[in-house]
DNA sequence: ATATACTTGCTAGACGACAAGCAAGTCATC
DNA sequence: GATGACTTGCTTGTCGTCTAGCAAGTATAT
């Protein structure tokens, strides 16, 4: 009868610590994020988050795991819708660089903590073999739907390389660079300019690296 | 003829010092690095940065400082040299795209350094006028060459946030995304097809925005 | 010329502020 | 009542800052 002063619920509670832990160290990183505040924001006490994770670098493992898995599986997703839907390779091209895009817009925190890995010289995962393989399952997608060199470093690389840095990097620095030069990432209507700017640059590379003969 | 333990000299000191932090600020971040690490680094002792710079905070602006300066300084240089050639803007173009792909290769810890600072949110300085005031020259610069639109937003800032990008995110992502899609970025010869591929693609960008008529 | 006053580069010890990890404790739920 | 969820107290270590002090130079006076 008596109401319990906090529901108790393991599951709930570690969920809790890994969206405040996601949420923090990609706002403020690794180093600057304490695992007192992760308890706080979570609304435990600042001793949990440690007695479910064991130690602040698991628990940033974790994190990071679960943010992979997470995009594994919408690239999986949006890999197979691509491919079933039988339009002509510039058509599902534009519309995978389009979703791309959008599922970007809707993960910062996702860019940020790849963002931060990146930075952080041989990162905290010796290597990352789920990343590895949705790159390399992306390049053979990309190479065979339009009859680019699939060859490492070749040209289908090389676009792919592109349209993931043309994506990516106007989100990151939306706040520094991106106005530095002109361009508001601020509301929907500037993204939207954006992404179709970034639609058409590609699609005039393929276009025109199809007209012209690349160089010998 | 005692050979002096350590010739005694503040402005070398300084640089020394700055050299320092310029490197770990770059490599480790803000607050993964110390002071006294600074110090070894810098072959003084660990209260001597903190004597010089008055706090931990002021070092970095320092380094910031500095930074911002030597960059400013590049692009003055390349803005005029672009400008005094009387090329065909397309191969003005092309020089000025090539040339910033390689002056970022020759600065990787500025390069992180704002990389890192763009993950700060809302940054360190308020706002960065000179930054920001090298990006709106640029801005100009293209649009004028080009004969693009040169308002906020518009073809030109695209373009150039663009070209910014494609030189940019490789660089940042060496270690990372670039290899996990198929690039290397580890060799000269990797990097100049890297750059050649970047510069074609802004090629063909501008002749696919000059041939087909934009979108209405 | 030499001694003394004074400045300045630089070091090292001390102190306070956290933070991470551990251990003991408390409380709910089966 | 036992297991597991969760908290709180404590230890240990590190970092930034402050400050006292040494050493090396410079200026001034004798």
């Amino acid at each position: 009868m008596t109401a319990p002063e906090r529901e108790r619920n393991p599951a709930r509670t570690r969920e809790a610590i890994l969206d405040a832990a996601e949420r923090l160290f990609a706002e403020q990183g690794y180093e600057a994020t304490s695992l007192s505040q992760v308890g706080q924001e979570a609304g435990v006490s600042r001793g949990t988050p440690g007695y479910f994770y064991g130690s602040k670098a698991e628990l940033y493992r974790a994190v990071l795991e679960r943010c992979f898995t997470e995009v594994r599986q919408a690239v999986q997703v949006g890999r197979e819708r691509a491919l079933a839907s039988g339009e002509a390779p510039e058509i599902v091209l534009e519309g995978a660089v389009s979703d791309y895009f959008d599922f970007l817009v809707g993960c910062p925190n996702f860019v940020r903590l790849i963002e931060r890995e990146a930075l952080t010289a041989a990162g905290v995962l010796p290597d990352a073999p789920a990343e590895i393989q949705v790159g390399r399952e992306a390049l053979a997608a990309l190479a065979v739907e339009l009859g680019l060199d699939p060859s490492p470093s070749g040209d289908a690389a090389q676009l792919l390389l592109s349209i993931v840095a043309l994506c990516w990097f106007p989100l990151v620095h939306a706040g520094t660079i991106a106005p530095a030069v002109g361009v508001e990432m601020n509301s929907p209507a500037a993204l939207a300019q954006r992404k179709r700017h970034v639609v058409d640059l590609v699609l005039y590379g393929v276009h025109g690296r199809a007209a012209m003969a690349p160089r010998a």
